[in-house]
RNA sequence: GGGCGAAUAGCUCAGUUGGUCAGAGCACUCGGUUUACACCCGAGCGGCCGGGGGUUCGAGUCCCUCUUCGCCCACCA
């Protein structure tokens, strides 16, 4: 066999290196996932698809490459990894999205319009009404756009991803698979339909679910409201006093003696003149204002509870869109506030409660004057009003929220997940233990995934609830705004004796917990799914582990008995340097793109992979001209190895790569170190601390070039055993060094592979100790490394250059180290230019070689 | 209020089961240019390991307690 000679540039450089070698990995398909391994040689991860209307920062940059490192590891150690990517173009974000974009909104009483174009210029004032399938083609187009721009980013990061294995939230497959698991939680009854109170926000007009509140801080007042009774005036406490229309009743602590007297009594509310219980409740707070309150349908969670435990009447006066109803309702109508009602009707919240307080004070029922307050009140996550309390019909999934045997068999399942780091499960134990009902995945939207579900109309036209028409399995994905259901005709559609569709989609997270699901071709692809699921790995930012990552749980329990993964990697942020979220809001986001051009793909995932698991990490540009010099370093030392003579290098080659002729005795001990190294960045990597891995070779490789590679360089260029002995421990270090390094630094490794392998680094085999068999003294290189310092040092005190010759050295020290500093003392004199002695004494201390040397005489 | 985590050099962080554990990188200071690398090299300065107790022959390391910070949850009269 000939060898090829080496393909070194005479001056090798990071740029460019992204552009080109992504592209190589594109046409030879480097990460194609070879699907007919067997699931035994599969390492299967469950990618987060990033949502593609938000806008990317360095926090993503850095948890995907936590993840990529893992992936490039378990694909170097011989497993098949099977590495999708998702898109999460579902939902309220990618509406918003296209409304801000094009400049339109959904309005779904519209007609489709098929040669619609959107205006030349968004007016966000002025946002053109489109029917609700031009709105969905418009969401369709500009995820399609985003997903491109995302795709490129991942490419120039040097994710190792199959890009053949991509899906989105909101295409065909996810919509089966989403629609599939939603008729399977039907039949086995984890899907049910309720009328019942629900969160509610007003500007989206749709309801929230537990998952996705927000408490927030929020001006308000309270009001003393005063009630007649029997006994005399009872006064309460109120910061939402426009409520007193829906007083169903009063509710005091059972021990409190002020009002013990009036329980089983009943009361008049004010300007309404509506009569109502006075009932004791643990759940009241005697300390909390005047320690009695009126019970509204409904002012909070605590009010919904009451209500269902003493089954009071439901006096709901607020509607879907925040404004109290233009009907007067019929406990109003014929009494007192007849009248007021009429001002009521259709005014917001805000100024009903105005209206109310005006009225409260005119009719002398207020007690003093409100009083300012911060109170707490629970906002949906994209919102920006504090959510209402309305009835409405919604269909929920059980999650344990109302069950005790299934809260604890989720619980379960999170321990039979491995977690890193291992603390963050108790975030997952915590929700679960903390849900107050079950989970609610309808939402009154437009872009997502529709219900399966059709109703059918009576005579009279009324939908009939309990009895819905479900699709049937093989014929979805479905959409019952536009299909009509199994036996029926698209005329009979809103007709008396007819059906209409379910109006609404799925939450967002309902679709996203099939991730799984739709990866890895459940009920698509029987072969792909026996050979990925459940899968190994599940990377995730700590913040999602309510949403996200319990879903998954959940529906994988449901319906498979299992976990959905074995393992979960969970990362922490990137924060800005004072420790804060990056948020658009606060204005310190930033933007990976310009990180990336200016460092270099390597760079930027050297910093992410120093960030451990969970743990934030505050950005600082100044780490990534660290990993710059890394990447720079392994380019510089490697061309020191490959280059020809004639190029200054050593000309060494594959064919030096024979450990028989490693006969030195430094040799020998720098590959014995390396051989350590090897064993510690594996079991780094096994127990999923990237970070150590990266660590301890990092380490070495930065003494190999500062001590190793300057004992050696005169001795590598000798044709002579000595010499051969150095370029061999060369080749065969480079090889192990670079892949070892490959995960964190693919485009460098590669780009130096190529110069004197074949294929691709990130195909090649893991090193482990069968690539470094030769023995040696691991403590040898350290004490010559010690004794050339203590040369360094003289020369550094001295001020001269390194250049400068060295008459004579001594180097004081335990005996042992001598005795192996002896066995390299040519090299030491080599690199220390000592051309005098070097002689050894033998003294107790720190147990560290000190050196004297003498200079020689300069200018 | 409940839960989880963190507190070690100016900054970012390592310090496995208590015994070379007082470390690394950056920053800073000083010095060094022509044969791998100025996208560089060498040398150095720098810390009552948050406070206070305790266990131990011995404690960044274990226990208690306090303080500060971050995140999650609960607080909605």
């Amino acid at each position: 066999m000939t060898t090829a000679a080496n393909r070194v540039p005479a001056k090798p450089a990071l740029e460019g290196l992204e552009e080109r070698w992504s592209q190589v990995w594109a046409e030879q398909g480097t990460y194609t996932f070879d699907r007919s391994a067997e699931r035994a040689d599969v390492y299967s991860i469950d990618t987060p698809p990033p949502t593609v209307s938000g806008s990317l920062h360095v926090g993503h940059v850095f948890s995907y490459t936590h993840t990529d490192v893992v992936a490039r590891f378990q694909r170097m150690r011989g497993k098949e990894v099977f590495y999708p990517m998702g898109w999460d173009d579902n939902g309220l974000p990618t509406e918003r999205r296209v409304q801000n974009f094009y400049g339109v909104r959904c309005d779904p009483s519209l007609p489709y319009d098929a040669d619609f174009t959107p205006p030349e210029k968004p007016d966000p004032k002025k946002q053109v009404p489109i029917s609700r399938r031009n709105f969905i083609e418009l969401c369709n187009e500009l995820v399609e756009e985003d997903e491109k721009v995302f795709e490129k980013l991942w490419r120039t990061l040097g994710l190792s991803v199959d890009w053949s294995q991509q899906y989105t939230t909101i295409g065909a497959d996810a919509q089966t698979v989403s629609q599939r698991a939603f008729l399977r939680n039907v039949g086995r009854g984890e899907a049910y339909l309720q009328d019942a109170p629900t969160l509610w926000d007003v500007t989206y007009q749709t309801a929230v679910a537990q998952a996705e509140l927000e408490a927030r801080d929020y001006p308000g007042a309270y009001h003393r409201v005063t009630y007649q009774h029997a006994s005399g005036p009872i006064v309460v406490e109120t910061t939402r006093p426009e409520l007193t229309a829906a007083a169903v009743a009063i509710i005091a602590h059972p021990d409190d003696e002020r009002y013990a007297h009036l329980f089983g009594s009943t009361a008049v509310s004010p300007l309404f003149g509506v009569e109502v219980p006075i009932i004791a409740s643990p759940l009241a707070d005697p300390e909390k204002g005047s320690g009695i309150v009126h019970c509204c349908t409904f002012g909070d969670l605590t009010d919904v509870q009451w209500w269902r435990e003493f089954q009071l009447p439901n006096r709901t006066v607020i509607g879907r869109d925040g404004r109290f109803l233009r009907e007067t309702p019929e406990w109003v109508a014929g009494g007192p506030g007849e009248t007021l009602w009429t001002e009521l009707a259709g005014k917001t919240v805000f100024s009903a409660r105005e209206l109310v307080v005006q009225a409260l004070r005119d009719s002398g029922d207020l007690d003093g004057e409100p009083q300012p307050t911060q109170r707490v009140a629970n906002f949906y996550e994209r919102g920006d009003k504090p959510l209402e309390i309305v009835s409405t019909r919604q269909w929920y999934i059980r999650n344990g929220g109302r069950d005790a045997d299934l809260r604890a068999a989720l619980i379960a399942r999170g321990d039979e997940i491995d977690w890193t780091p291992g603390y963050m499960q108790s975030r997952l134990t915590n929700w679960i233990e903390g849900l107050n009902g079950d989970w609610l995945v309808s939402r009154q939207r437009f872009f997502g995934i529709p219900f399966p579900v059709w109703y059918r109309l009576d005579a009279d036209g009324e939908p009939d609830y309990d009895d819905p028409i479900f699709a049937a399995e093989d014929t979805l994905p479905v959409d019952p705004a536009s299909q009509a259901p199994p036996g029926y005709e698209e005329s009979q559609r809103g007709a008396a004796g007819g059906f209409v569709g379910d109006p609404d989609v799925l939450d967002t997270w309902a679709t996203s917990s099939l991730t799984p699901q739709i990866a890895c071709g459940w009920e698509r692809d029987a072969d792909l799914f026996a050979r990925t699921f459940p899968m190994d790995l599940r990377p995730q930012a700590h913040d999602i582990i309510r949403t996200w990552l319990f879903a998954t749980v959940v529906r994988s329990h449901q319906e498979f008995g299992s976990v959905p993964w074995t393992h979960t990697a969970i990362s922490g942020f990137v924060v800005d340097p004072d420790r804060k979220k990056m948020s658009k809001s606060k204005g310190n986001v930033v933007v990976p793109d310009e990180i990336l051009d200016r460092y270099g793909a390597d760079a930027v995932r050297w910093r992410a992979a120093l960030a451990r698991p969970g743990s934030d990490s505050p950005f600082d540009e100044t780490q990534m001209k660290v990993g710059r010099r890394l990447a720079m370093k392994v380019l510089n030392a490697s061309k020191f190895v490959l280059a020809a003579p004639e190029d200054y290098g050593l000309g060494a080659t594959a064919a030096d790569l024979d450990a028989t002729r490693v006969t030195e005795p430094l040799d020998r001990s720098v590959l014995a170190g390396l051989r350590g190294v090897v064993e510690q960045a594996t079991a780094h990597f096994e127990a999923y601390d990237y970070s150590s891995a990266l660590e301890v070779a990092e380490k070495f490789f930065w003494d190999f070039c500062d001590d190793y590679l300057e004992l050696v360089k005169e001795r590598a260029r000798q044709e002579s055993p000595a010499g051969e002995s150095a370029r061999a421990t060369f080749v065969l270090a480079l090889s192990t060094q670079l892949r070892l390094l490959a995960p964190f630094l693919p485009y460098v490794t590669e780009e130096v592979w190529s110069w004197w392998q074949e294929g691709s680094v990130h195909r090649a085999a893991w090193p482990t100790t069968d690539d470094v068999t030769v023995d040696g003294d691991p403590a040898l290189l350290p004490a010559a490394a010690q004794a050339l310092a203590g040369i360094r040092g003289a020369k550094s005190t001295a001020k001269v250059s390194q250049r400068t010759e060295v008459t004579a050295v001594t180097v004081r020290g335990p005996q042992a180290s001598l005795d192996l500093l002896l066995q390299a003392v040519d090299d030491v004199k080599a690199a220390g230019r000592v051309t005098g002695d070097l002689t050894t004494e033998a003294a107790d201390g720190t147990g560290e070689l000190v050196a004297d040397a003498t200079l020689a005489e300069t200018e």
